[in-house]
DNA sequence: AGAAGATCGTTAGCTTGCTAATGAGACCGT
DNA sequence: ACGGTCTCATTAGCAAGCTAACGATCTTCT
């Protein structure tokens, strides 16, 4: 009977596997998705605002390595914001953009199919039990972050 | 409300986090917790065996580089097999074998407190659930690998 | 106006994971 | 006995994440 922690980390090293799989063949790296989801939604943001407003907790750095290696394969651009010479912009390209429809049908059959044995009711319970540790763990975090 | 994926990702960063930061207190890392366990079961194991022993799929070529860090750290030394020149027997250090109390204890209670505001049967429903889904993934693994 | 401080992106350097390529050693068949 | 093959650990090189340090630019205060 294995415990807990272990469980969830092989769920979630399965998935991620499964997930990276899906994007590459559509030319994307899995570190690539919470970028292409923050400009998709509003292109044209800064690393920090796309940090900022990403679904999940990610740093600047992580982002700024990540836009480089995207500009490399020709996903987005970055250009000098003209107000403000400190901000730079991340701009997505046409391939970017094209990419988003497949993309995120394929996350969808995945976590679709990831789940397919369950009862509507086991995910549910799932998907709360889920809920409840983050944030029991994110009141945590804040704690120790007030100090 | 957020999706499954997300949800899953979320969770398993913040435990990371926080397993990493109590096995810290330990002079211990994160990945070091699998050569760890093992060692703990069986001393002198090859990192071939290592890797087949895991209670997680870890690669061999991650366990070198690992036991590399922890060789350096103190933790264990390294000596060729005198029977068979190809392998290397991972010996644990004194100071290994004692943090090994206190760092299943740290885990256990991490795994206490990021559930204790779970129901009994919310957390039964949450380890069906996981079991679900890995036998699930690892499935399509098994058949992806069959050709 | 000019200095001090705040706010950015970036770089440096680390850990953890992976796959593919290398090289040393054992084994097997002739 | 020795050439080919198999089996190991290791190395090389990449992605993705982190914290800390750096350098450029804005803002603010006197």
């Amino acid at each position: 009977m294995d415990d807990f922690l272990t469980l969830l980390v092989r769920t979630h090293k399965l998935l991620q596997a499964a997930s990276d799989e899906a994007m590459n063949r559509h030319g994307v790296r899995i570190g690539q998705n919470l970028i292409l989801e923050a400009l998709w939604e509003a292109d044209g943001l800064t690393p920090g605002e796309v940090a900022a407003r990403a679904r999940l907790p990610i740093t600047t750095p992580t982002i700024v390595n990540t836009a480089t290696r995207m500009e490399a394969a020709g996903l987005l651009t970055r250009r000098r914001d003209p107000n403000d010479g400190r901000l730079v912009r991340l701009y997505l390209t046409d391939r970017a953009r094209a990419a988003r429809q497949p993309i995120q049908e394929a996350r969808r059959r995945l976590e679709d199919h990831a789940t397919a044995t369950l009862t509507d009711e086991e995910r549910d319970h799932l998907r709360t039990a889920l809920t409840k540790i983050i944030q029991r763990l994110d009141a945590d975090q804040a704690d120790s972050n007030r100090g």
